[in-house]
DNA sequence: GTAGGGTTAG
């Protein structure tokens, strides 16, 4: 209220100089300590003294003074004081100073009037090109770029900074031919619309229009500043074109801008981006000066090296930090794995006083949603609402994410709902939380809803579809992807050749990997390996090693799919072979390749070669054998005959043996007929396993081997006290699109009775058959 | 101490 009607008034007090005194205001409650309150009091004190200048003479530096003091109050918001100055400027005649009026402008804005604000800029502006400027970068910084656009046509005259104002925020939203046709119109040029147009291209992924229209402003006179030759380096190194960014080297070397350092910052992330870390080093090494922007370069020039002590060491030594480097380390532990760490970095930003910034809360919030530990997320959430940044789409998508990785998505949902403004990374960020939390159904309400579909829309439905096991609906919502139009991109590949790998459809495949070709992202390294997995796990093990062989670059995960292929095919030498190969590449091995290896050396019953790789897990490689890796080893024992040795395994092991573990050994006790460690092996089962058929079934097998009916009577009466039925072994074909399952004399297909009159013509002795599983 | 272009993270 008090704020309109001063503005509201001002207008009259400029033009009838009627009095207005600032003691009519409410006295302003404001610290002493504070700089600002101490300045405006002895403002007031000149003021009452009459020792400040109030005669036409002097109104040059009455009005400095009042812009000076209106500025203190934009810098740290001060409403009060700065409504009392505009009271003082209006009666003393001085509110349409130039300086005066575009620090009220300021002034207003900062403290969140800008009705006000943009009240008192329709009543004073006039024609005067510099407030007009002033409000046009203010209208753009807020996101309303039309109302800066109108006001640019609105104004009778206009400058290159007009201009730049226009081409820069065009630029920054992708709208690259209408920030053209603004250049265009520009009726002269600096270095610095230039340097805008530029930066607008290679920030847009054109780097090529940003290097010729740099050439061109070359060719017209105009040289290059530090600023230009600091966005044409990144934007080569973002995009990639070394080469290029060579030749622009050239020029700075020649024109002494290697000595500067924002041109220096800008070099040593090129070089890192180059791969060539000893460049990178030599710039930092040889900089004149330095700021927190190269030591951050530096830091992450540590972390690409794989260095994380070194990047520590140069964290704890930086001369300042600020919140990139606070971010870049949470960021960069957080990608190592050490999530745990990333936090207390977090915690120790807060305490060193850096204020976190949206990124730090997303690098942060990140880390939390990979340890999955809700009791850490929901403490990071309470400092985003600290920040006040709960309302941040960037922010908020990052907490539905994480909170539906806790298996929360009812409180994720909450987060979306608070949300004013939705954008479509929330929308997919809640459509793929719900996914993650096992929620299809209102996944896919959600994503019904969703008006304005994009790539990662369809691919959180799809991956979610593939997580929770559902893969045959995962390609029908492919299908309606490619009929939508939306073209897949390498996530949706990899997760439909996911899809494809669990389901008997080869064929299918097939045509998925003939569209990666067509897409140009078969050489991908995440696209080779799904291609090796489906393959593989399709029973084309030739196509899967055709696709491993091909890939131009392999990481770990592409080694440990082709020799888990290759282990479940089987081809247990041609595993291990392969195993080797990854050791000598120095890939390092995780422990689900050793789960393939020791499986590969339980089928050719090679013990003392399972016992080496079991015991170099942790002696080589420093990986603590999981409890499927026991049960691996029992398996590798029992399978070989050596029950008893099994047997004391277990009583050995360090972990809890898992019901699959007894299950393993049960099993080598069926196969080797030993019935005095069996009925121990499958008590054991029975107990840990109270819903599952498994230890039921192989202790009565067990028995059946041994002849021993009785047993195997009670085991079934057992099994049907305890409401337990075997489900059937099922084997399916699929015939054009459509599946076709079979159970052990199952009569349920439609043309059952045709199938087995030809089943007995081509195998006549399946009618003699006794089906031994039906209980 | 009146308005325009930038480097580091995500």
């Amino acid at each position: 209220m008090r704020v309109k009607s001063i503005v509201n008034l001002s207008h009259n007090f400029y033009h009838s100089a009627s009095s207005f005194s600032t003691d009519s205001l409410p006295n302003p409650k404001i610290s002493p300590r504070t700089s600002i309150a101490a300045i405006f009091k002895s403002f007031k004190r000149k003021l009452a003294a009459g020792r400040l200048p109030s005669t036409p003479r002097s109104f040059k530096s009455s009005a400095e003074t009042c812009a000076a003091l209106l500025r203190r109050c934009s810098c740290s918001p001060r409403l009060l004081a700065g409504l009392a100055l505009h009271g003082h400027a209006v009666k003393r005649g001085i509110s349409s100073d130039r300086s005066v009026f575009t620090k009220l402008l300021s002034m207003y804005g900062e403290c969140g009037h800008r009705d006000d604000r943009d009240r008192i800029f329709a009543e004073f502006a006039g024609s005067d090109i510099f407030s007009c400027n002033f409000m046009m970068a203010d209208f753009a910084r807020s996101g309303d770029i039309d109302a800066a656009c109108s006001l640019f046509d609105k104004m009778p005259c206009r400058n290159v900074i007009s201009w730049t104002i226009i081409v820069d925020e065009l630029m920054k939203r992708g709208r690259i031919s209408d920030a053209v046709e603004y250049f265009e119109g520009c009726p002269c040029h600096t270095v610095v619309s230039f340097t805008a147009m530029i930066n607008g291209f290679s920030r847009n992924g054109m780097i090529f229009d940003g290097l010729l229209l740099f050439r061109g402003m070359i060719r017209i006179g105009l040289m290059p500043n530090e600023v230009t030759f600091t966005c044409v380096i990144a934007g080569c190194g973002g995009s990639g074109e070394f080469g290029l960014a060579m030749s622009v080297v050239g020029m700075i070397v020649k024109t002494s801008f290697d000595q500067n350092l924002s041109v220096c910052n800008s070099l040593i992330t090129l070089y890192i981006r180059m791969g060539d870390a000893g460049m990178a080093r030599k710039v930092f090494d040889e900089m004149p000066e330095r700021d927190v922007v190269s030591w951050t370069a530096l830091l992450d020039l540590c972390f690409e090296s794989g260095d994380l002590k070194e990047a520590r060491r140069v964290f704890e030594d930086m001369p300042v930090r600020n919140e990139v480097s606070w971010s870049t380390m949470i960021a960069r532990y957080s990608q190592s794995g050490e999530d745990l760490e990333a936090l207390r970095l977090f915690n120790l930003m807060l305490q060193h006083d850096s204020k976190p910034n949206v990124s730090s809360f997303a690098c942060v919030i990140s880390a939390s949603s990979s340890l999955e530990n809700l009791m850490h997320g929901a403490g990071v959430h309470s400092h985003v609402i600290k920040f006040g940044y709960e309302h941040d789409v960037f922010v908020a998508s990052s907490l539905i994410y994480m909170y539906s990785k806790c298996k929360k998505s009812d409180d994720a949902r909450q987060i979306f709902d608070s949300l004013l403004i939705k954008n479509i990374v929330c929308w997919n960020s809640m459509v793929g939380g719900y996914s993650y939390d096992g929620k299809m159904e209102e996944a896919m309400h959600l994503f019904k809803q969703l008006v304005r579909k994009n790539a990662s829309s369809w691919n959180a439905m799809i991956s979610g579809f593939v997580h929770n096991e559902l893969y045959g609906n995962a390609l029908e919502i492919f299908d309606a992807m490619l009929g939508s139009g939306e073209a897949p991109n390498r996530m949706t590949l990899s997760s439909v050749l996911m899809a494809c790998a669990n389901l008997p459809s080869l064929e299918r495949g097939r045509n998925l990997h003939a569209k990666t070709l067509k897409l140009g992202i078969s050489n991908e390294v995440i696209i080779g390996t799904a291609l090796i997995d489906m393959y593989a796990k399709s029973g084309d093990i030739g196509s899967a090693r055709r696709a491993f062989s091909m890939m131009p670059e392999k990481n770990e995960v592409s080694w440990t799919t082709m020799v888990r292929g290759l282990a479940d095919s089987g081809l247990a030498e041609e595993s291990l072979a392969l195993f080797d190969d990854m050791r000598r590449e120095n890939v390092i091995p995780s422990e689900s390749v050793f789960l393939s290896i020791l499986f590969a050396c339980s089928h050719r019953r090679l013990v003392q070669k399972g016992f080496h790789y079991f015991d170099s897990m942790e002696r080589v490689y420093g990986i603590a054998p999981k409890e499927r890796h026991y049960t691996a080893m029992v398996d590798l024992l029992s399978r070989a005959g050596l029950l008893r040795e099994a047997e004391e395994f277990i009583s050995k092991m360090p972990v809890a043996p898992e019901s699959s573990t007894w299950a393993a050994l049960l099993s080598g006790c069926v196969t080797h007929g030993n019935g005095e460690i069996g009925e121990r092996a499958a008590k054991m089962v029975m107990e840990l396993e109270k819903e599952k058929t498994g230890g039921y079934v192989l202790l009565s097998n067990m028995y059946a081997s041994a002849g021993r009916w009785r047993d195997v009577a009670e085991v079934r009466r057992l099994m049907r006290e305890a409401g337990l039925k075997k489900g059937g072994g099922c084997s399916w074909i699929q015939i054009r699109a459509a599946f076709h399952a079979f159970y052990s004399w199952d009569s349920n297909h439609p043309r059952a009775l045709e199938i087995y009159d030809v089943l007995e013509l081509l195998v006549p002795e399946m009618g003699t058959f006794y089906d031994a599983d039906t209980y």
